[in-house]
RNA sequence: GGCGCUAUGGUGUAACUGGUUAACACGUCGCCCUCUCAAGGCGAAGAGUUCGGGUUCGAGCCCCGAUAGCGCUACCA
Protein backbone atom coordinates (compact mmCIF):
# COMPACT_ATOMS: atom_id res chain seq x y z
CA UNK A 1 0.00 0.00 0.00
CA UNK A 2 1.71 3.36 -1.14
CA UNK A 3 0.06 6.54 -1.20
CA UNK A 4 1.45 10.13 -2.02
CA UNK A 5 1.13 14.01 -2.30
CA UNK A 6 1.89 16.05 -4.51
CA UNK A 7 2.30 19.66 -4.43
CA UNK A 8 3.21 22.42 -6.82
CA UNK A 9 6.13 25.00 -5.81
CA UNK A 10 3.68 27.53 -6.77
CA UNK A 11 3.54 29.65 -3.70
CA UNK A 12 3.05 29.36 0.11
CA UNK A 13 1.90 26.28 1.04
CA UNK A 14 -1.96 25.49 1.34
CA UNK A 15 -4.26 24.08 3.53
CA UNK A 16 -5.94 22.54 0.75
CA UNK A 17 -2.51 20.29 0.63
CA UNK A 18 -2.58 19.94 4.19
CA UNK A 19 -6.03 18.21 4.45
CA UNK A 20 -5.25 16.00 1.46
CA UNK A 21 -1.81 15.10 3.40
CA UNK A 22 -3.67 14.07 6.49
CA UNK A 23 -5.97 11.65 4.87
CA UNK A 24 -2.73 10.28 2.93
CA UNK A 25 -0.92 9.79 6.04
CA UNK A 26 -3.90 8.38 7.93
CA UNK A 27 -4.76 5.90 4.69
CA UNK A 28 -1.04 4.90 4.75
CA UNK A 29 -0.70 4.37 8.92
CA UNK A 30 -4.20 2.37 9.27
CA UNK A 31 -2.34 -0.07 6.71
CA UNK A 32 1.18 -0.11 7.31
CA UNK A 33 1.65 1.70 3.84
CA UNK A 34 4.34 4.29 3.31
CA UNK A 35 3.29 8.00 2.66
CA UNK A 36 5.26 10.06 -0.40
CA UNK A 37 5.81 13.34 -1.11
CA UNK A 38 6.66 14.01 -4.81
CA UNK A 39 6.90 17.96 -5.84
CA UNK A 40 5.38 18.28 -9.42
CA UNK A 41 7.25 21.47 -10.29
CA UNK A 42 6.85 21.17 -13.94
CA UNK A 43 5.47 24.54 -14.53
CA UNK A 44 8.38 27.10 -15.11
CA UNK A 45 5.72 30.03 -15.34
CA UNK A 46 3.87 29.34 -11.83
CA UNK A 47 7.45 28.06 -10.10
CA UNK A 48 8.13 30.30 -7.04
CA UNK A 49 11.79 29.28 -5.89
CA UNK A 50 11.19 29.39 -2.47
CA UNK A 51 8.07 27.44 -2.05
CA UNK A 52 9.70 23.90 -2.02
CA UNK A 53 11.47 24.39 0.93
CA UNK A 54 8.14 26.32 2.51
CA UNK A 55 5.81 23.42 1.53
CA UNK A 56 8.70 21.29 3.81
CA UNK A 57 8.44 23.69 6.85
CA UNK A 58 4.85 23.53 6.84
CA UNK A 59 4.20 20.15 6.46
CA UNK A 60 6.81 19.29 8.97
CA UNK A 61 5.11 21.75 11.21
CA UNK A 62 1.82 19.17 11.06
CA UNK A 63 3.65 16.11 11.73
CA UNK A 64 2.92 14.72 9.02
CA UNK A 65 5.63 12.80 8.27
CA UNK A 66 6.21 10.85 5.06
CA UNK A 67 8.23 8.22 4.35
CA UNK A 68 9.97 9.20 1.07
CA UNK A 69 10.44 12.34 -0.40
CA UNK A 70 13.17 15.11 -2.12
CA UNK A 71 14.45 15.63 1.33
CA UNK A 72 14.71 12.52 2.71
CA UNK A 73 15.25 10.05 -0.52
CA UNK A 74 13.60 7.06 -1.44
CA UNK A 75 14.18 3.65 -3.15
CA UNK A 76 12.01 5.34 -6.03
CA UNK A 77 13.37 8.73 -6.48
CA UNK A 78 14.18 11.27 -7.24
CA UNK A 79 10.77 12.57 -5.84
CA UNK A 80 11.33 16.13 -7.50
CA UNK A 81 9.60 15.49 -10.97
CA UNK A 82 11.79 18.52 -12.55
CA UNK A 83 14.74 16.05 -12.40
CA UNK A 84 12.70 13.17 -13.96
CA UNK A 85 12.34 15.03 -17.77
CA UNK A 86 14.45 12.51 -19.07
CA UNK A 87 12.04 9.61 -17.95
CA UNK A 88 8.93 11.50 -18.90
CA UNK A 89 10.83 12.44 -22.63
CA UNK A 90 11.48 8.58 -22.47
CA UNK A 91 7.66 7.68 -21.96
CA UNK A 92 6.20 9.48 -23.98
CA UNK A 93 8.30 8.52 -26.98
CA UNK A 94 6.55 5.51 -26.58
CA UNK A 95 2.81 6.56 -26.49
CA UNK A 96 4.33 8.17 -29.83
CA UNK A 97 5.51 4.88 -31.48
CA UNK A 98 2.53 2.99 -30.18
CA UNK A 99 0.49 5.64 -31.44
CA UNK A 100 -1.19 6.57 -28.24
CA UNK A 101 -0.01 10.03 -28.54
CA UNK A 102 0.92 12.57 -31.70
CA UNK A 103 2.93 15.76 -32.48
CA UNK A 104 0.38 18.72 -32.44
CA UNK A 105 1.81 22.29 -34.25
CA UNK A 106 -0.71 24.74 -33.60
CA UNK A 107 0.46 27.56 -32.29
CA UNK A 108 -1.00 28.94 -28.54
CA UNK A 109 -2.63 31.36 -30.54
CA UNK A 110 -3.77 29.25 -32.63
CA UNK A 111 -5.46 27.37 -30.26
CA UNK A 112 -6.95 30.53 -28.39
CA UNK A 113 -8.40 31.74 -31.15
CA UNK A 114 -10.33 28.40 -31.82
CA UNK A 115 -11.44 27.92 -28.61
CA UNK A 116 -12.56 32.09 -28.84
CA UNK A 117 -14.55 31.05 -31.81
CA UNK A 118 -16.09 27.86 -30.69
CA UNK A 119 -17.16 29.95 -27.32
CA UNK A 120 -18.79 32.71 -29.62
CA UNK A 121 -21.14 29.94 -31.25
CA UNK A 122 -21.77 27.98 -27.48
CA UNK A 123 -19.98 25.16 -28.95
CA UNK A 124 -17.73 23.67 -26.08
CA UNK A 125 -14.03 24.81 -26.33
CA UNK A 126 -12.72 21.60 -27.82
CA UNK A 127 -9.24 21.35 -29.68
CA UNK A 128 -10.33 20.46 -32.91
CA UNK A 129 -7.09 18.03 -33.89
CA UNK A 130 -5.93 19.60 -37.28
CA UNK A 131 -2.27 17.71 -36.41
CA UNK A 132 -4.20 14.80 -34.85
CA UNK A 133 -5.33 13.79 -38.43
CA UNK A 134 -1.88 14.74 -39.74
CA UNK A 135 -0.46 11.93 -42.27
CA UNK A 136 3.17 10.61 -41.67
CA UNK A 137 4.74 12.96 -44.10
CA UNK A 138 3.10 15.98 -42.85
CA UNK A 139 4.20 15.22 -39.53
CA UNK A 140 7.36 14.69 -40.63
CA UNK A 141 7.20 17.93 -42.74
CA UNK A 142 6.42 20.31 -39.90
CA UNK A 143 8.99 18.21 -37.67
CA UNK A 144 11.22 19.05 -40.50
CA UNK A 145 10.45 22.72 -40.57
CA UNK A 146 11.73 22.92 -36.92
CA UNK A 147 7.84 24.01 -36.16
CA UNK A 148 7.46 23.83 -32.11
CA UNK A 149 5.23 21.17 -31.05
CA UNK A 150 3.29 19.55 -28.03
CA UNK A 151 2.62 16.18 -27.74
CA UNK A 152 -1.08 15.28 -27.24
CA UNK A 153 -3.02 12.18 -26.14
CA UNK A 154 -4.86 10.45 -28.86
CA UNK A 155 -8.08 10.06 -26.90
CA UNK A 156 -9.82 7.21 -28.94
CA UNK A 157 -12.75 7.78 -30.97
CA UNK A 158 -12.42 11.49 -29.54
CA UNK A 159 -13.20 12.90 -33.10
CA UNK A 160 -16.14 10.57 -33.13
CA UNK A 161 -19.70 11.42 -32.42
CA UNK A 162 -20.75 11.27 -28.54
CA UNK A 163 -21.74 7.61 -27.63
CA UNK A 164 -19.07 5.90 -29.84
CA UNK A 165 -16.87 5.66 -26.99
CA UNK A 166 -16.63 5.82 -23.32
CA UNK A 167 -14.24 5.74 -20.26
CA UNK A 168 -15.79 4.51 -16.83
CA UNK A 169 -13.75 3.86 -13.77
CA UNK A 170 -14.43 3.56 -10.35
CA UNK A 171 -13.90 5.94 -7.59
CA UNK A 172 -13.90 4.34 -4.06
CA UNK A 173 -15.89 7.05 -2.40
CA UNK A 174 -19.11 7.42 -5.44
CA UNK A 175 -18.90 4.58 -7.62
CA UNK A 176 -18.42 4.23 -11.09
CA UNK A 177 -18.15 6.99 -13.24
CA UNK A 178 -18.42 7.30 -16.87
CA UNK A 179 -17.23 9.97 -19.41
CA UNK A 180 -17.57 9.62 -23.24
CA UNK A 181 -14.84 10.17 -25.20
CA UNK A 182 -16.67 12.77 -27.46
CA UNK A 183 -16.22 14.93 -24.01
CA UNK A 184 -12.76 14.30 -23.55
CA UNK A 185 -10.20 16.64 -24.87
CA UNK A 186 -6.89 15.14 -26.68
CA UNK A 187 -4.96 16.52 -23.60
CA UNK A 188 -1.44 18.14 -24.01
CA UNK A 189 1.64 15.66 -22.70
CA UNK A 190 4.31 17.34 -23.46
CA UNK A 191 4.60 21.53 -23.73
CA UNK A 192 6.76 22.49 -26.19
CA UNK A 193 9.39 23.52 -23.76
CA UNK A 194 9.81 20.16 -23.50
CA UNK A 195 8.72 20.01 -19.70
CA UNK A 196 5.27 17.07 -19.27
CA UNK A 197 1.60 18.68 -18.04
CA UNK A 198 0.33 17.22 -14.96
CA UNK A 199 -1.55 14.43 -16.23
CA UNK A 200 1.92 12.45 -17.63
CA UNK A 201 3.85 13.70 -15.06
CA UNK A 202 1.38 12.42 -12.87
CA UNK A 203 0.48 9.03 -14.55
CA UNK A 204 4.02 8.08 -15.15
CA UNK A 205 5.48 8.94 -11.65
CA UNK A 206 2.67 7.46 -9.72
CA UNK A 207 2.92 3.57 -11.63
CA UNK A 208 6.89 4.06 -11.44
CA UNK A 209 6.66 5.00 -7.49
CA UNK A 210 4.25 2.08 -7.27
CA UNK A 211 1.44 4.06 -6.20
CA UNK A 212 -1.53 1.86 -5.07
CA UNK A 213 -4.13 4.93 -4.02
CA UNK A 214 -4.29 7.89 -5.67
CA UNK A 215 -5.96 10.17 -2.84
CA UNK A 216 -6.54 13.92 -4.09
CA UNK A 217 -9.27 16.27 -4.26
CA UNK A 218 -12.19 16.30 -5.81
CA UNK A 219 -11.26 18.70 -8.79
CA UNK A 220 -9.20 15.97 -10.10
CA UNK A 221 -12.48 13.95 -11.00
CA UNK A 222 -12.90 14.96 -14.64
CA UNK A 223 -9.33 14.65 -15.64
CA UNK A 224 -9.07 11.07 -13.93
CA UNK A 225 -10.40 9.37 -17.77
CA UNK A 226 -7.40 11.09 -19.17
CA UNK A 227 -5.12 9.57 -16.63
CA UNK A 228 -6.99 5.92 -16.95
CA UNK A 229 -6.40 5.87 -20.51
CA UNK A 230 -2.74 6.79 -19.97
CA UNK A 231 -2.60 3.89 -17.67
CA UNK A 232 -3.87 1.71 -20.42
CA UNK A 233 -2.27 2.76 -23.39
CA UNK A 234 0.87 1.77 -21.29
CA UNK A 235 -0.90 -1.34 -20.22
CA UNK A 236 -0.31 -0.47 -16.52
CA UNK A 237 -2.73 -1.60 -13.39
CA UNK A 238 -5.09 1.36 -12.39
CA UNK A 239 -4.90 2.50 -8.71
CA UNK A 240 -7.81 2.81 -6.66
CA UNK A 241 -8.63 6.52 -7.47
CA UNK A 242 -10.35 8.21 -3.86
CA UNK A 243 -11.75 11.75 -5.15
CA UNK A 244 -11.97 13.85 -1.38
CA UNK A 245 -14.33 16.60 -0.76
CA UNK A 246 -13.19 20.20 -1.69
CA UNK A 247 -12.62 22.53 1.22
CA UNK A 248 -14.79 25.45 0.80
CA UNK A 249 -15.38 29.14 1.62
CA UNK A 250 -17.71 30.58 3.51
CA UNK A 251 -20.17 31.16 0.16
CA UNK A 252 -19.28 27.06 -0.74
CA UNK A 253 -17.06 28.27 -3.60
CA UNK A 254 -13.92 26.26 -3.58
CA UNK A 255 -11.64 27.51 -1.01
CA UNK A 256 -9.48 30.61 -2.29
CA UNK A 257 -6.87 33.32 -0.81
CA UNK A 258 -9.57 36.24 -1.48
CA UNK A 259 -12.52 34.71 0.76
CA UNK A 260 -9.63 32.85 3.77
CA UNK A 261 -6.43 32.49 4.82
CA UNK A 262 -5.29 29.34 2.77
CA UNK A 263 -1.46 29.91 3.66
CA UNK A 264 -0.07 27.04 6.21
CA UNK A 265 2.02 29.94 7.09
CA UNK A 266 -0.22 32.34 8.03
CA UNK A 267 -1.97 29.79 10.23
CA UNK A 268 1.24 29.13 12.29
CA UNK A 269 2.21 32.45 12.46
CA UNK A 270 -0.95 33.66 13.48
CA UNK A 271 -0.66 31.16 16.63
CA UNK A 272 -2.69 28.61 15.50
CA UNK A 273 -1.33 25.05 16.97
CA UNK A 274 -0.20 21.89 14.63
CA UNK A 275 -2.71 19.70 16.37
CA UNK A 276 -5.87 21.81 16.30
CA UNK A 277 -5.65 22.11 12.66
CA UNK A 278 -4.52 18.73 11.92
CA UNK A 279 -8.06 17.51 14.21
CA UNK A 280 -9.82 20.26 12.72
CA UNK A 281 -9.21 19.16 8.90
CA UNK A 282 -10.27 15.52 10.31
CA UNK A 283 -13.72 16.61 11.02
CA UNK A 284 -13.87 18.18 7.23
CA UNK A 285 -15.77 15.44 5.15
CA UNK A 286 -16.47 13.66 8.44
CA UNK A 287 -14.78 10.10 8.48
CA UNK A 288 -14.32 10.26 12.21
CA UNK A 289 -17.07 8.67 13.46
CA UNK A 290 -18.33 9.74 16.44
CA UNK A 291 -18.91 7.72 19.84
CA UNK A 292 -21.86 5.43 20.11
CA UNK A 293 -24.25 6.19 23.43
CA UNK A 294 -22.86 2.72 24.47
CA UNK A 295 -19.14 4.02 23.79
CA UNK A 296 -19.85 7.56 25.74
CA UNK A 297 -21.62 5.26 28.46
CA UNK A 298 -18.40 2.49 28.63
CA UNK A 299 -15.98 4.70 28.54
CA UNK A 300 -17.54 7.37 30.07
CA UNK A 301 -16.61 10.36 27.55
CA UNK A 302 -17.33 13.36 27.52
CA UNK A 303 -19.50 15.02 24.85
CA UNK A 304 -17.76 18.02 24.86
CA UNK A 305 -15.21 16.36 23.57
CA UNK A 306 -16.97 14.87 20.97
CA UNK A 307 -14.92 16.62 17.76
CA UNK A 308 -11.67 16.40 19.53
CA UNK A 309 -9.08 13.79 19.07
CA UNK A 310 -5.35 13.20 18.33
CA UNK A 311 -3.54 12.05 15.30
CA UNK A 312 -2.92 8.85 16.79
CA UNK A 313 -6.80 8.66 17.60
CA UNK A 314 -7.69 9.60 14.10
CA UNK A 315 -5.42 6.52 13.04
CA UNK A 316 -7.04 4.63 14.74
CA UNK A 317 -10.85 5.66 13.88
CA UNK A 318 -10.83 7.31 10.88
CA UNK A 319 -12.86 5.47 8.35
CA UNK A 320 -12.48 6.40 4.63
CA UNK A 321 -15.65 4.76 3.27
CA UNK A 322 -18.08 7.14 5.73
CA UNK A 323 -16.47 10.14 4.29
CA UNK A 324 -19.46 12.08 3.29
CA UNK A 325 -18.97 14.12 -0.33
CA UNK A 326 -20.85 17.52 0.32
CA UNK A 327 -17.85 20.26 0.57
CA UNK A 328 -16.96 21.42 3.96
CA UNK A 329 -17.34 24.91 5.01
CA UNK A 330 -13.29 25.23 6.49
CA UNK A 331 -15.11 27.03 9.30
CA UNK A 332 -12.39 29.89 10.80
CA UNK A 333 -14.90 30.25 13.91
CA UNK A 334 -14.88 26.50 14.77
CA UNK A 335 -11.16 26.59 14.22
CA UNK A 336 -10.69 28.89 16.27
CA UNK A 337 -12.53 27.01 19.00
CA UNK A 338 -10.55 24.10 18.20
CA UNK A 339 -7.41 25.95 19.40
CA UNK A 340 -8.74 27.90 22.20
CA UNK A 341 -9.64 24.49 23.43
CA UNK A 342 -5.90 22.56 22.90
CA UNK A 343 -4.07 25.77 24.25
CA UNK A 344 -6.50 25.51 27.31
CA UNK A 345 -5.43 22.03 27.64
CA UNK A 346 -1.74 22.57 28.18
CA UNK A 347 -0.35 22.67 31.55
CA UNK A 348 1.38 26.27 32.85
CA UNK A 349 4.80 25.21 31.50
CA UNK A 350 3.58 23.92 28.20
CA UNK A 351 1.78 26.92 27.41
CA UNK A 352 4.65 29.01 28.52
CA UNK A 353 6.53 27.11 25.96
CA UNK A 354 4.39 27.28 23.26
CA UNK A 355 3.99 31.14 23.30
CA UNK A 356 7.95 31.28 23.90
CA UNK A 357 8.33 28.84 20.10
CA UNK A 358 5.48 30.82 18.65
CA UNK A 359 4.90 34.29 18.99
CA UNK A 360 7.67 35.26 21.35
CA UNK A 361 10.52 33.40 19.97
CA UNK A 362 13.72 34.46 19.96
CA UNK A 363 13.76 34.52 16.39
CA UNK A 364 10.94 36.45 15.62
CA UNK A 365 11.79 39.07 18.56
CA UNK A 366 15.25 39.44 16.56
CA UNK A 367 13.41 40.56 13.86
CA UNK A 368 11.53 42.78 15.71
CA UNK A 369 13.93 44.71 17.81
CA UNK A 370 16.31 46.40 15.71
CA UNK A 371 13.24 48.25 13.92
CA UNK A 372 12.59 49.82 17.13
CA UNK A 373 15.28 50.54 19.37
CA UNK A 374 16.29 53.87 18.26
CA UNK A 375 12.75 54.80 18.32
CA UNK A 376 12.60 54.02 22.14
CA UNK A 377 13.79 56.19 25.06
CA UNK A 378 12.78 53.56 28.17
CA UNK A 379 12.29 49.64 26.98
CA UNK A 380 8.32 49.63 28.68
CA UNK A 381 7.77 51.44 25.25
CA UNK A 382 8.24 48.44 23.19
CA UNK A 383 4.58 46.85 23.78
CA UNK A 384 2.97 50.70 22.54
CA UNK A 385 5.53 50.22 19.53
CA UNK A 386 5.31 46.91 18.52
CA UNK A 387 1.68 46.04 19.32
CA UNK A 388 0.87 44.94 15.74
CA UNK A 389 3.22 42.41 15.74
CA UNK A 390 1.55 40.09 17.98
CA UNK A 391 -2.28 41.22 17.47
CA UNK A 392 -4.62 38.72 15.39
CA UNK A 393 -6.21 41.61 14.10
CA UNK A 394 -6.42 45.54 13.79
CA UNK A 395 -9.07 47.74 11.94
CA UNK A 396 -7.78 51.34 12.05
CA UNK A 397 -10.69 53.76 12.05
CA UNK A 398 -11.28 56.23 8.85
CA UNK A 399 -9.97 59.40 9.94
CA UNK A 400 -7.25 57.55 10.43
CA UNK A 401 -6.45 55.32 7.23
CA UNK A 402 -8.04 58.29 4.56
CA UNK A 403 -5.12 60.38 4.05
CA UNK A 404 -6.50 64.35 4.30
CA UNK A 405 -6.39 65.18 0.82
CA UNK A 406 -8.26 62.23 0.09
CA UNK A 407 -11.75 61.14 0.61
CA UNK A 408 -13.01 57.57 1.79
CA UNK A 409 -14.21 56.40 -1.37
CA UNK A 410 -11.21 57.33 -3.02
CA UNK A 411 -9.07 55.82 -0.47
CA UNK A 412 -11.41 52.52 -0.49
CA UNK A 413 -10.60 52.25 -4.16
CA UNK A 414 -6.85 52.25 -3.93
CA UNK A 415 -6.87 50.23 -1.09
CA UNK A 416 -7.61 47.04 -3.48
CA UNK A 417 -5.04 47.87 -5.76
CA UNK A 418 -2.34 47.71 -3.70
CA UNK A 419 -3.53 44.16 -1.98
CA UNK A 420 -2.97 43.08 -6.04
CA UNK A 421 0.47 44.62 -5.73
CA UNK A 422 1.38 43.10 -2.66
CA UNK A 423 -0.05 39.31 -3.83
CA UNK A 424 2.79 39.87 -6.70
CA UNK A 425 5.27 41.05 -4.95
CA UNK A 426 8.40 39.19 -3.72
CA UNK A 427 8.23 39.72 -0.09
CA UNK A 428 11.55 41.75 0.52
CA UNK A 429 11.64 45.58 0.65
CA UNK A 430 13.15 46.41 -2.22
CA UNK A 431 10.56 44.76 -4.33
CA UNK A 432 7.84 45.48 -2.22
CA UNK A 433 9.28 49.18 -2.61
CA UNK A 434 9.35 49.56 -6.31
CA UNK A 435 6.21 47.69 -7.22
CA UNK A 436 4.49 49.65 -4.31
CA UNK A 437 6.22 52.82 -6.37
CA UNK A 438 4.87 51.77 -9.18
CA UNK A 439 1.18 51.60 -8.94
CA UNK A 440 1.07 54.91 -6.77
CA UNK A 441 3.00 56.91 -9.44
CA UNK A 442 0.62 55.12 -12.04
CA UNK A 443 -2.57 55.86 -10.39
CA UNK A 444 -1.51 59.54 -9.09
CA UNK A 445 -1.02 58.62 -5.17
CA UNK A 446 1.69 60.72 -3.05
CA UNK A 447 4.59 58.10 -1.74
CA UNK A 448 3.58 59.67 1.32
CA UNK A 449 -0.28 59.22 1.15
CA UNK A 450 -0.24 55.61 -0.20
CA UNK A 451 2.36 54.38 2.80
CA UNK A 452 0.49 56.16 5.15
CA UNK A 453 -2.49 53.99 4.19
CA UNK A 454 -0.62 51.08 4.17
CA UNK A 455 0.63 51.66 7.30
CA UNK A 456 -2.61 52.54 8.91
CA UNK A 457 -4.14 49.15 7.50
CA UNK A 458 -0.68 47.05 8.80
CA UNK A 459 -0.28 48.57 12.24
CA UNK A 460 -3.64 50.25 12.97
CA UNK A 461 -1.72 53.67 13.81
CA UNK A 462 -0.32 56.74 11.99
CA UNK A 463 3.25 55.71 13.82
CA UNK A 464 5.23 52.37 13.10
CA UNK A 465 8.41 51.53 13.09
CA UNK A 466 9.67 51.40 9.34
CA UNK A 467 6.75 49.82 7.26
CA UNK A 468 8.52 47.68 4.74
CA UNK A 469 10.72 46.18 7.48
CA UNK A 470 7.48 45.54 9.45
CA UNK A 471 5.70 43.92 6.73
CA UNK A 472 8.46 41.67 5.58
CA UNK A 473 8.77 40.44 9.08
CA UNK A 474 5.25 40.56 9.97
CA UNK A 475 5.72 38.31 7.21
CA UNK A 476 3.89 38.02 3.51
CA UNK A 477 0.86 35.57 4.42
CA UNK A 478 -0.47 37.48 7.50
CA UNK A 479 0.36 41.02 6.06
CA UNK A 480 -1.64 40.15 3.35
CA UNK A 481 -4.46 38.33 5.59
CA UNK A 482 -4.78 41.78 7.06
CA UNK A 483 -5.00 44.03 3.79
CA UNK A 484 -8.25 41.54 3.06
CA UNK A 485 -9.35 41.81 6.42
CA UNK A 486 -9.26 45.36 6.77
CA UNK A 487 -11.07 45.65 2.94
CA UNK A 488 -14.10 43.09 4.12
CA UNK A 489 -14.21 45.24 7.23
CA UNK A 490 -14.95 48.55 5.09
CA UNK A 491 -16.86 46.70 3.01
CA UNK A 492 -19.44 45.49 5.61
CA UNK A 493 -19.01 49.02 6.58
CA UNK A 494 -20.43 50.68 3.85
CA UNK A 495 -23.44 48.20 3.68
CA UNK A 496 -24.12 49.41 6.85
CA UNK A 497 -23.73 53.11 6.03
CA UNK A 498 -25.94 52.68 3.33
CA UNK A 499 -28.79 50.72 5.13
CA UNK A 500 -29.02 53.69 7.44
C1' G B 1 -23.16 26.36 -22.86
C1' G B 2 -21.15 21.04 -22.29
C1' C B 3 -19.62 17.18 -18.98
C1' G B 4 -19.20 15.51 -13.98
C1' C B 5 -19.98 15.55 -8.70
C1' U B 6 -22.95 16.86 -4.55
C1' A B 7 -27.39 18.11 -1.53
C1' U B 8 -29.53 16.92 6.78
C1' G B 9 -30.36 23.72 11.42
C1' G B 10 -25.99 29.60 10.10
C1' U B 11 -21.32 25.91 10.11
C1' G B 12 -19.03 20.74 10.67
C1' U B 13 -21.12 16.13 11.26
C1' A B 14 -24.76 11.79 13.47
C1' A B 15 -28.96 8.85 12.69
C1' C B 16 -27.17 0.21 12.88
C1' U B 17 -29.42 -3.80 7.31
C1' G B 18 -35.93 2.05 5.90
C1' G B 19 -38.89 1.87 12.35
C1' U B 20 -41.62 6.52 17.12
C1' U B 21 -40.70 13.69 19.45
C1' A B 22 -33.88 13.94 13.49
C1' A B 23 -28.66 13.54 17.70
C1' C B 24 -23.67 15.82 18.89
C1' A B 25 -20.13 19.86 18.38
C1' C B 26 -19.23 25.11 16.83
C1' G B 27 -21.84 29.60 16.57
C1' U B 28 -26.12 32.63 18.50
C1' C B 29 -29.31 34.08 22.76
C1' G B 30 -30.50 33.89 28.14
C1' C B 31 -29.26 32.64 33.21
C1' C B 32 -25.46 31.24 37.03
C1' C B 33 -20.40 31.97 38.65
C1' U B 34 -17.50 36.53 38.73
C1' C B 35 -13.99 43.14 39.88
C1' U B 36 -13.85 42.72 33.95
C1' C B 37 -13.26 39.56 29.86
C1' A B 38 -12.80 34.64 28.89
C1' A B 39 -13.25 29.74 30.68
C1' G B 40 -16.78 26.68 33.23
C1' G B 41 -21.99 25.27 34.62
C1' C B 42 -27.28 25.40 33.33
C1' G B 43 -30.95 26.42 29.71
C1' A B 44 -33.19 28.15 24.96
C1' A B 45 -34.03 29.23 19.95
C1' G B 46 -32.81 27.19 15.31
C1' A B 47 -33.66 21.80 10.39
C1' G B 48 -38.57 17.98 9.50
C1' U B 49 -33.59 16.28 6.03
C1' U B 50 -33.35 21.21 -1.62
C1' C B 51 -38.21 20.55 -4.19
C1' G B 52 -41.98 17.25 -6.58
C1' G B 53 -43.62 12.50 -7.37
C1' G B 54 -43.37 7.15 -6.40
C1' U B 55 -42.49 2.23 -3.63
C1' U B 56 -43.82 0.88 1.55
C1' C B 57 -47.86 -0.27 7.27
C1' G B 58 -43.67 3.17 7.70
C1' A B 59 -38.43 7.06 3.93
C1' G B 60 -33.30 11.63 5.74
C1' C B 61 -32.04 6.55 4.16
C1' C B 62 -34.81 2.95 -1.86
C1' C B 63 -36.65 4.57 -7.18
C1' C B 64 -37.87 8.52 -10.83
C1' G B 65 -37.88 13.63 -12.15
C1' A B 66 -36.67 18.65 -11.29
C1' U B 67 -33.86 22.55 -8.94
C1' A B 68 -29.65 24.58 -6.84
C1' G B 69 -24.55 24.69 -5.50
C1' C B 70 -19.79 23.32 -6.72
C1' G B 71 -15.85 21.40 -9.92
C1' C B 72 -13.71 20.72 -14.72
C1' U B 73 -13.95 22.71 -19.55
C1' A B 74 -5.28 25.76 -20.33
C1' C B 75 1.25 24.16 -23.63
C1' C B 76 -1.89 25.41 -14.44
C1' A B 77 -1.76 21.97 -11.09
Amino acid sequence: MRVRIAPSPTGDPHVGTAYIGLLNYLFAKQRGGKFVLRIEDTDRTRFVASSEQMIFDALRWTGLDWDEGPDVGGPFGPYRQSERTEIYREYCQRLLDSGHAYRAFETPEELEAERKAQMAVKQPPKYSGASRNYTPEQAAAALAEGKPFTIRLRVPDGDRPAGTASTTFRDELRGDITFDHFNVDDQVLMKSDGFPTYHLANVVDDHLMGITDVIRAEEWISSTPKHVLLYQAFGWDLPRFWHMPLLRNIDKSKISKRKNPVSLIYYRQAGYLPQAMLNFLGLMGGGMAQPSEQEIVSKGLDMKLADIFSLQEMIERFDFNRISLGGPVFDLVKLKWMNGEYLRGLNAEAFFQTLRSTIFSDSYLREIVPLVQTRMEITSQFGDMADFFFKDDVQPAAEVFVPKKRTLPDTLAFAPEMLTVLEAADWQTENIDTSLRALLTAKEWSVKEAFMLLRAILTGKTASPPLLESMVVFGKARSLDRVRRFLEAQKKAVVLAGRK
